[in-house]
RNA sequence: GGAGGAGUGCCCGAGUGGUUAAAGGGGACGGACUGUAAAUCCGUUGGCUUAGCCUACGUUGGUUCAAAUCCAACCUCCUCCA
């Protein structure tokens, strides 16, 4: 396996994004040659990116870093339909102001990861409602449409799935490939964008917006895409006790988000600080050497430096700081979570079981109720034992706060306001 | 438009009149062991003012002392026919 000549193709290399490129020797020969433009698409599904969608947006990423120009295309038009690939059911339909709110969030995260602007290397945002939102359904089917098999399309593993398992596909979400396809081709007339990386279930996808071009007219295009990043123990990426983990502070805190990369598992250390870092390989490789307990070691450093690339260098060490106070010495961290309680419903007495519901860290009385009858939690780390327990501000320790815990990970602060 | 089949808890999937808040599996969460890891073992997994009550098996009504289970209509999906 030769070396690229390209820094870009090297770099994601030797980090482990490639999964699958189309006729890489001519996309690394244009690479080596002029500045090249990529683009990877992102749906407004949420009002955040999460884990997954970081692995392309790094690319896009290097991709800059190595001299090239990165399209952050948002799918405001695309939104409207709804991947089908690989689901076994429909999605939801966005109504309009949701998928505009959604990018918003989503807009928010490439301003860390991208530098924008006017200059030639510079990276773009721009959004596919503004060319499908205005096509006419007839043209766009004599222009477009007589270049798709749906023949061709059936045999696609992304729809297979729905297909095998006789759900319904929609005559909507069958089209979403064609736009997304189209999409490639319009990125390849406005801004001559000649690739487009993705996840490896946006293969079938990209390459069929690479037939689309041939078939009108535009030069090469080429397609990159990720694998599915799993853990070693075979769970996909991205979940934590809070559902998705999301990039944006405002949906997941970057304390959480620090704890969800410390949390990583031995054998991933060094294949995740290599995605999810920048660090230089070298680095890399002396702290995925460490073995045993030293491990942790490369844990923090992992987590701090993936949390500063989305939430900032500052917020990454308080987040480390507060980790270290909390686990590590046991004291207590008032940069934990907090959460604020009228103080006259304190002076007057909070049930135990309504506490941690306020707090966020059991759903329902009946699951903390449960989560006291298996042990699971403290406050100002003594453990409750009875569910009858009225809380008040004689709890309140001379820091201010009542420290309640879930478990030996999830704390939170109570401040009364 | 016609004929047949299906819709169960986070997911998959049993269950054809009562002992069913609903088997089993997965996932998730908690506990033990550790290193804030993995693996393993144990427990929990609808809500509440919890020895009790309420809400739940696509939706709405009905039969019955009693319905996820029977009936009717409707909605959605699948297969075949037109």
């Amino acid at each position: 396996m030769a070396g690229f000549k390209s820094d870009f193709l090297n770099v994601m290399k030797e980090r482990g994004f490639i999964h699958q490129i189309s006729d890489e020797n001519a996309f690394d020969d244009l690479l080596s040659k002029e500045r090249v433009t990529a683009y990877v698409g992102y749906d407004a599904t949420a009002t955040s990116l999460h884990i997954g969608n970081l692995i392309s947006a790094t690319m896009l990423y290097w991709f800059q870093e190595t001299g090239h120009r990165p399209i952050a295309l948002m799918g405001g038009g695309t939104s409207m339909i709804g991947d089908p690939s690989f689901r076994d059911d429909q999605r939801k339909l966005l109504t309009a102001a949701t998928i505009n709110e959604n990018i918003e969030g989503i807009k928010k995260i490439f301003g860390r990861i991208l530098r924008f602007g006017e200059g030639s290397g510079d990276a773009i945002m721009v959004n596919n409602a503004d060319w499908l939102m205005k096509l006419n359904y007839v043209e766009f089917l004599r222009d477009v449409g007589r270049h798709f098999s749906v023949n061709r399309m059936l045999t696609f593993d992304s729809v297979k799935l729905r297909l095998d398992r006789e759900q319904s596909l929609s005559f909507l979400e069958f089209n979403y490939m064609v736009l997304q396809g189209y999409d490639f081709v319009e990125l390849s007339r406005r801004y001559d964008c000649r690739l487009q990386m993705g996840g490896s279930d946006q293969w079938g996808n990209i390459v069929n917006g690479i037939d689309l071009g041939h078939r009108m007219g535009t030069p090469q295009l080429f397609a990159l895409t990720t694998p599915l990043l799993t853990t070693s123990s075979g769970a996909k990426m991205g979940k934590s006790a809070k559902g998705a983990v999301w990039l944006n502070g405002d949906v997941f805190s970057p304390y959480d988000y620090w704890q969800y990369w410390r949390n990583t598992e031995d054998a991933d250390v060094g294949r995740f600080l290599k995605i999810f870092t920048r660090l230089p390989l070298d680095e890399i490789a002396k702290l995925a050497a460490l073995g045993g307990n030293e491990i942790n070691e490369a844990k923090k450093v992992l987590a701090t430096e993936a949390t500063a690339i989305v939430h900032g260098r500052e917020a990454a060490e308080d987040a480390a700081e507060t980790a270290r106070k909390t686990f590590e010495e046991g004291a207590l961290a008032d940069s934990l979570p907090t959460v604020t309680v009228p103080a006259a419903e304190l002076a007057q007495g909070v049930g135990v079981l309504a506490l941690f519901v306020q707090a966020g860290l059991a759903a329902s009385n009946g699951e903390a109720r449960r989560a006291l009858q298996g042990g699971a939690l403290r406050l100002n780390d003594q453990p409750v034992s009875d569910d009858k327990m009225t809380v008040t501000n004689s709890f309140v320790t001379d820091d201010g706060v009542i420290k309640l815990s879930f478990g030996k990970k999830k704390h939170i602060l109570i401040r009364a306001s």
